[in-house]
RNA sequence: GGGCGAGUGGCGGAAUGGCAGACGCAAGGGACUUAAAAUCCCUCGGCCCAUAAAGUCGUGAGAGUUCGAGUCUCUCCUCGCCCACCA
């Protein structure tokens, strides 16, 4: 047998496979169709082996459908707009359309170097007009529908950086980049009005069987949603109104202070006329310049001041003051809180700080509260006192009383409220697809008619931040004419967030060349929802989010006929390196060319599998990918006892019969761990023990103990179920085994549930509970005749020697428990 | 503060409530070799002990359910991730 030489084999298969249009799909052909879809990559510098994770999981799944008969849809795109490209051309003053096509190019040949196998005709990049003319569309249709609107709103602002930053890009309420603090700044900014579909994205969880419940659970806190009651507070000597919203309308009466959040719009007509306005309007424009960091840093240090006003509880008729405190938010509720002290641990705190009042009325069941002694609020539920005709009833049961109170006197409303905010998808930044909008003296907000589309992106700008959108020092660009009247006027300069790029991609994958629409309403409706989404973890609340939105949308509008996106998602966990994620900066990043070069594509392929269960973290070992190797060379080297077997021989036939049944059980748990929770690692040891066993039986029975005949069925049923996993080693092996076709057009073994079973079983034996000894006995024998046999068997005999036995446990061929007390 | 995970040998990790540590890495010993690499074989949780056998302890800690618990229930500790002054 010759040498495993993995760069001839692999070079060889790769160059077959792609002439032979493996992965090539035609999307007419929609019998027993498989939509598998990785989530399409950042063009970054370079692959780490942390990303083959995903293409490589991706692509077992493929490969492994493939085999199963079904017709494997399986393409790959480039997420390729975005602030990376556009900061490295700042600081390289290469533009960020080379970089990102350099890149794209170099992870191509990483993952065909991979062996990953995509439908290339079906490629898309976000970056290029063909695409994000279509992109444009979606935004052009959500404007139609009163979807996308313009609104003055604070964005995140970096005074070092001197630009806006993405929400992604704030962390710790600092500059992703340069850790300085991160400001507010007042802007016009398009949103997407995501929050109408708060309620359907919510309900729709429902329908995603097949997602990980984590991301589900992540979802919905994202989402947010809080059922309670809108309580309406009259100002106290005006006509004015507060509204206020909480969960906790069973505390309204310890309601004993109300807070604004300092952006209220009231404030300025309540505090017109008082006497401490210009310290109040101090405190409110300390509060909204300064940073979110100062602000919010420490939890419970709360800040406020008095508005010099009251208003009116309706429910105990009592006055009580009006303030206005940093931590009340404006973006949450009505940016007004009824504050409780005794039950809100934030009320108490302020509570303390500033001497108000505070009111004990759900009382503890098992501890009484004292006002006075309190050092924590209360906040779990308990019996009204203090509240009028509520007191005594539990705390759920005075929530729907009161709100029905006061429903029926016009006191509040019962009320829905979500975290989730409107989509801010505007970005003053260059590399992103232009927003379809003109700006006309006369006509005012313009969309670009979808003639005109796509609005390209000029190539030459001065990308470098000034502040302000690049665009905007592009006069070719900005300068144009009204679609509605052909006057003079102005392009919008802001592009559209990445998100919104990737939120519909996998609905262009099934029509990437046509450019009269952005895809094949039939084409689609066929082969979504897509079958299987592989993409890791840190996705699982935005892009997901985004993509079930805009699905849903353009649902909606009846261009699709399903309004979710992904029937399953697998989100795989992240590979580090001594403890951190891989990064350049961090100097731990392993680079899979040079182990490609070293071991092969198979080997790299095979250790990324078995690391560990796929969905969890794993911590990458050198070391360990020498294991992967020998494993490939030692199936490799079966065929060498292939050879060396008596040809034509019977072989020992316990020998034989242990391999067939070690085969048989080895068919059913890989074809199991694959179907089932994706479990490469344990299918891949059930094959190394297998591969294991072939040596074994030569080692204990000799060199012809397995006939020539039987070696090559085993060899066969290995080659099949490695070939997801190290598919050009397996590739080769099947064709060295006689196989016509490629492995991959071979049909997926099936296991004989007959061969599984050996002639007899080795039962363990155990004494209250502990193991005492095994003995070995033929399959299917009577409890009567087993108690018999352990009975008389010398080891346990030991054991139950002036033993009162009480009882036997016995599952047949599995185990067996005595249950006795000594005399 | 809230939500979700996870704690098993020197390490990565296995284990429908039924033999804890599969499989692999590392380590030690041996075979082959002039030598090395590669390959093959053996050992490999702790204690007791002479290497064994037999025994005994052992899945973060403690309790519980059970004939039987890594697995189920409760309490607690530690770590990780996500969200976070959300009323």
């Amino acid at each position: 047998m010759d040498n495993y030489n993995f760069t001839e084999i692999e070079k060889k298969w790769q160059k077959k496979w792609k002439e032979a249009g493996l992965f090539t799909v035609d999307v007419k052909d929609i019998k027993n169709k498989y939509y598998c879809l990785m989530m399409f990559p950042y063009p970054s510098a370079a692959l780490h082996v942390g990303h083959g994770r995903n293409y490589i999981i991706g692509d077992v799944v493929a490969r492994y459908m493939k085999m199963k008969g079904y017709n494997v849809l399986s393409p790959m795109g480039f997420d390729a707009f975005g602030l990376p490209a556009e900061n490295a051309a700042i600081k390289n003053g290469v533009h960020p359309e080379d970089s990102t096509m350099k890149n794209i190019s170099t992870m191509k040949r990483q993952l065909d170097s991979w062996g990953v196998l995509y439908d290339w005709a079906r490629e898309v990049a976000s970056c290029k007009s063909e695409y994000y003319k279509w992109t444009q569309w979606i935004f052009l249709k959500l404007f139609e529908k009163g979807l996308a609107y313009k609104k003055k709103a604070f964005v995140n602002w970096c005074p070092s950086c001197n630009t806006v930053l993405a929400n992604e890009q704030v962390v710790d309420d600092s500059c992703e980049r340069c850790d300085t603090a991160v400001e507010q700044k007042d802007l016009e900014q398009w949103f997407f009005r995501i929050t109408d579909y708060a309620q359907r994205l919510l309900d729709d969880i429902g329908k995603l069987g097949d997602w990980p419940e984590k991301v589900k659970t992540m979802q919905r806190n994202w989402i947010g949603r809080s059922e309670g009651v809108n309580i309406d507070f009259p100002v106290d000597g005006t006509d004015i109104k507060l509204t206020c919203f909480t969960t906790r309308v069973d505390t309204v009466f310890g309601c004993t202070y109300m807070v604004l959040a300092a952006e209220h719009p009231l404030i300025d007509k309540l505090v017109e006329n008082g006497p401490d306005k210009l310290k109040i309007m101090d405190f409110i424009k300390e509060v909204r310049t300064i940073s979110k960091i100062e602000r919010g840093g420490a939890v419970g240090d709360k800040n406020g001041i008095f508005t010099g006003r009251y208003v009116i509880n309706r429910m105990t008729g009592k006055k009580i003051p009006l303030w206005i405190a940093d931590y009340v938010l404006m973006e949450y509720g009505t940016g007004a809180v009824m504050a409780v002290p005794a039950h809100d641990q934030r009320d108490f705190d302020f509570a303390r700080k500033y001497e108000l009042p505070l009111e004990v009325v759900i009382d503890n069941p098992k501890e009484s509260l004292n006002a006075g002694s309190m050092t924590a609020a209360y906040e779990d539920p308990g019996i009204l006192v203090n509240s009028g005709d509520f007191n005594g009833l539990l705390s759920d049961t005075a929530k729907t009383k009161i709100a029905e109170y006061m429903e029926s006197n016009g006191i509040g409303r019962r009320s829905v409220h979500f975290r989730l905010r409107d989509w801010l998808i505007s970005r003053q930044r260059y590399w992103g697809a232009p927003i379809p909008i003109i700006y006309c003296g006369k006509c005012g907000t313009v969309p670009v008619p979808e003639k005109d589309l796509p609005v390209k992106l000029p190539k030459v700008v001065e990308f470098r931040p000034t502040g302000e959108s690049p665009l905007k020092y592009a006069p070719d660009f900005m300068d144009t004419r009204c679609p509605a009247c052909g006057g003079k006027a102005a392009r919008e300069i802001d592009t559209m967030d990445t998100f919104v790029d990737s939120s519909w991609y996998f609905l262009r994958y099934i029509s990437p060349g046509i450019d009269d629409r952005a895809f094949d309403t039939d084409d689609v409706n066929n082969w979504l929802p897509v079958d299987q989404y592989i993409g890791g973890v840190e996705h699982a609340i935005l892009h997901l989010l985004y993509s079930r939105f805009i699905t849903k949308v353009i649902a909606d509008m009846g261009y699709i006929a399903f309004d979710e996106p992904f029937k399953r998602l697998f989100t795989q966990g992240m590979i580090v390196k001594d403890g951190a994620k891989m990064s350049k900066s961090k100097g731990n990043v392993v680079a899979p060319d040079s182990l490609i070069e070293r071991y092969g594509a198979d080997t790299v392929r095979l250790y990324t599998l078995f690391i560990g269960p796929p969905e969890k973290d794993a911590e990458w070992s050198d070391q360990g990918v020498e294991g992967a190797y020998r494993f490939i060379k030692r199936m490799w080297y079966v065929f060498d006892l292939m050879d060396n077997s008596a040809p034509g021989g019977e072989g020992n036939p316990k020998a034989g019969k242990e391999v067939i049944c070690k085969m048989h059980a080895t068919i059913k748990k890989v074809t199991e761990d694959i179907e089932g929770e994706f479990h490469f690692n344990t299918a891949i040891s059930a094959v190394m023990e297998l591969v294991n066993g072939i040596y074994s039986a030569v080692n204990e029975y000799g060199a012809d103990s397995l006939s020539e005949k039987l070696l090559e069925s085993v060899m066969r049923n290995i080659t099949l179920l490695v070939a997801p996993f190290v598919p050009h080693v397996a590739e080769e092996m099947w064709q060295k085994l006689g196989g016509k076709v490629s492995v991959f057009k071979s049909e997926w073994p099936a296991y004989d549930p007959e061969l599984l079973l050996t002639d007899t079983v080795e039962i363990p034996v155990q004494f209250n509970g502990k193991l005492r000894g095994k003995v070995e006995v033929e399959r299917g024998l009577g409890e009567d005749r087993l108690r018999e046999i352990i009975s008389g068997d010398e080891k346990i005999a030991l054991w139950l020697k002036g033993v009162k036995i009480k009882k036997w446990v016995i599952l047949p061929d599995k185990l067996v428990n005595i249950v006795g007390v000594n005399e």
